[in-house]
DNA sequence: TTAGTTATGTACTGATTGGTACGAAACTAG
DNA sequence: CTAGTTTCGTACCAATCAGTACATAACTAA
């Protein structure tokens, strides 16, 4: 019943073309004619479909994290901690060093650029990541609780150590470096992921 | 015999006022106006005395560098490998987590932020970067010829290992994490740390 | 005092920022 | 064909950006 004039443009699409900007040029970095030319839609347009600049960041980042970025909520299926650690790990490479991606990560970038501008990309990007980061101590915790992990560690400290890892790695590959360095870097930081006690996860 | 009208500030208490403010807001979150109300001059005293915002970045990095960023040269001069990993990452913690100066690292920020006007920052900080990074290879380098590292280990893999932390934990202390929780992610990361083979450091 | 030099403060520049007003265009329902 | 609705495109807004012109103030050397 509504009826009136069909929009011009695919606004998934449209969505995914500003992900790649706000992906290489962050929220400050990125101007709204960036966004609008990259769109390949006018102002009026962006702003009748997505509210404001803010709110499309938002938008964008819900799509970052259900595309690019959902390798980190599916690690959490792994069978082992380990596992876990090991995907999350990689995953953060091959996110952070697609060649045909820009290099870095869209929420590192977001908690680094903090003018009076970027703060409400800042607020959002910390919020996604304070949900993420409880869904790994959970999975931790659980891992911990099935023998998965010695009871005497932290499944808290393990979790901020991947994190710090993946970030870690974001800011690397920001700068330059590989991917075969940044899988020796994964490699080694496995070693310190802690073995469970006696016997491996239990079958039941 | 020059003479001239003396100037009423003191450049490098300036310095220090800018560097407050690009480590708290970057260099693209950072206007002219916030620098020079931070560092109590007028505009045309900024660019007389530093050149213009790009020039100025560069003078506050300096500064950065040999002041709350020198923990990483100094690093180098501890006894053994292990020793000097230790030193980066609890000075990291340091740097990023004091209560007195902003969250996180001013060069970091600088990888990160990178829009148009970002760019020179980002060139400034990437150079940098790989000096620091060359000679904790070389020291690393030395190590391993001293007995300190394994022969089968790779230097520059363990110096990467160890700048991907030191990056991960500016993030993370940028995101609001507390130098405790930190503290932790050091200690799990030395235990992947290598042992030298048989005995320890030659005495000669 | 006078000439030369350097710094300071005000007031400005053109360009760009995020965001909008408004009329024309393109559709549906009747 | 007409009325209602929604989108599109141009052209604009005030605010702010980095950077500067210019007159005046404060100093040294003679």
């Amino acid at each position: 019943m509504p009826g009136g004039r069909p929009r011009a443009f695919d606004p998934d699409a449209a969505l995914d073309r500003a992900l790649e900007v706000f992906w290489r040029q962050g929220y400050e970095g990125t101007t709204l004619s960036d966004l609008t030319t990259a769109m390949e839609i006018n102002r009026p347009s962006m702003y009748a479909a997505f509210g404001n600049k803010e709110e499309l960041f938002g938008r964008v980042l819900d799509r970052y994290l259900t595309g690019p970025g959902a390798f980190a909520e599916r690690a959490l299926d792994a069978p082992t901690a380990r596992d876990v650690a090991a995907r999350m790990l990689y995953g953060a490479i091959r996110l952070t060093t697609g060649p045909d991606t820009p290099r870095g990560c869209l929420c590192v970038r977001g908690t680094q650029a903090c003018g009076e501008e970027g703060r409400p990309a800042r607020r959002q990007v910390i919020a996604r990541r304070a949900v993420g980061a409880a869904a790994l101590v959970e999975r931790l915790d659980r891992a911990r609780a099935e023998g998965d992990l010695p009871a005497d560690c932290d499944p808290s400290d393990l979790a901020r150590f991947l994190m710090t890892l993946t970030d870690g790695i974001a800011v690397q590959a920001a700068g330059g470096c590989g991917a075969d360095e940044l899988r020796r870097v994964a490699e080694t930081a496995l070693r310190a992921w802690p073995t469970p006690a006696s016997p491996g996860p239990p079958a039941s």
